[in-house]
DNA sequence: CATTTTACTGTATATAATTACAGTAATAAA
DNA sequence: TTTATTACTGTAATTATATACAGTAAAATG
């Protein structure tokens, strides 16, 4: 569902994570502040148009009363990828999964269901769900999910600085792919910060 | 830290309710009116008596602006179990980490941090969180975390249905251990329903 | 082309909410 | 026995916040 305009959404956004972070939603005047809006008026009327729209509820009178009307709380659980789609793209979206912010060692943007034993040896499996931090840079060594030429793929960065990359699985079945930067249309999606199995 | 009063949880409580309910913390004059205070000053004392206590954070001069500290919230993180203890013993608790009901297929009571690479194979390692439901009982092929005097490990289950039980491991440099029921003391603590890893 | 919607600035105000101060009373701790 | 702590009432000031009203300007819509 969407209908809310690109402004609209970003309000919707800061709203969300104001409220993972504080616990509690944000008044006119902190939105205002984030986006740099002199009045508080500009934030109050985007939050009656986010109103109309039915994706939030405000409760007159109350201060900080802005109820997301949205179950779609959490980060996006990705499963397979359209190919030449954005991976985040509303098609991809199984479900959401609340998490706690301490879950993993750093933020989590999203999680990807994988595909296939490539990874085996770190303990990353086919089905497991990674959990993604979105990044365009990583080091070496770094689990990463890259996209080359529309195909997404978790696998170990490597690099020798002088722009060779080579993805490594970690599975000795499986062969090392040696990334053409030139040729091939590459782009890292973002950082494996953690994995979860579910039995 | 010390403990809250009856009332002082109560009130607590009343919080996490409303938290839940509406999606913003309550004010005074909401505390007030759901406890019948005449006074938004009985609110206040008791939520800077919560705050001393160290289960909430007060932030100053923001309307609604409570905090859980929720170190308190979710289920508990095992480290290593001291011999002789009830696995789920004070002295095991490293933190509490909330998950929510959709984590796993299974509820999780516990979480346990893995020793060894023994379960490897199944893309268990160590230093990874697995989530336990506890239970008594367990099929074949099951993971379970078993207590054979007073040690605690992990492994798949296997038994022949004549009292005799194998626990396996899952990497090919380990050996499985077969258990003497009559002669050991052994105790099924629960089944591994899933498995977090934090890079 | 007229009209609506979006996206704001700027001002003002009623009220929502925090929070300080002054008390009372019962109970627990020193 | 004195002193804290818990658990409130009652009042009031200050600030935080919602929200109405009056505009401007660009873009989208019919």
């Amino acid at each position: 569902m969407k209908g809310l305009t690109a402004r609209q959404e970003e309000i919707l956004n800061l709203i969300k994570d104001y409220l993972k972070e504080k616990g509690f939603p944000p008044t006119r005047a902190d939105i205002s502040k984030a986006f740099g809006f002199k009045s508080p008026n500009a934030a109050e009327q985007h939050l009656r148009a986010i109103e109309k729209k039915g994706f939030i509820s405000i409760l007159s009178g109350a201060s900080r009363g802005i109820i997301l009307n949205q179950k779609e709380i959490g980060i996006p659980v990705i499963g397979l990828v359209a190919a030449g789609q954005p991976i985040l793209a509303e098609e991809n979206v199984e479900c959401k999964l609340e998490i706690p912010p301490l879950m993993f060692k750093q933020k989590a943007d999203f999680f990807l269901r994988v595909k296939g034993e490539s990874m085996k040896d770190v303990g990353i499996n086919e089905e497991d769900l990674i959990a993604v931090r979105k990044s365009k840079e990583c080091r070496n060594g770094d689990i990463v999910v890259a996209r080359i030429n529309d195909e997404v793929t978790v696998k170990t960065f490597k690099t020798n600085g002088e722009g060779e990359v080579i993805l490594q699985p970690q599975n000795k079945n499986f062969n090392s792919i040696k990334v053409n930067l030139s040729k091939e249309d590459f782009f890292i999606e973002g950082i494996c910060v953690g994995v979860i199995k579910r039995f």
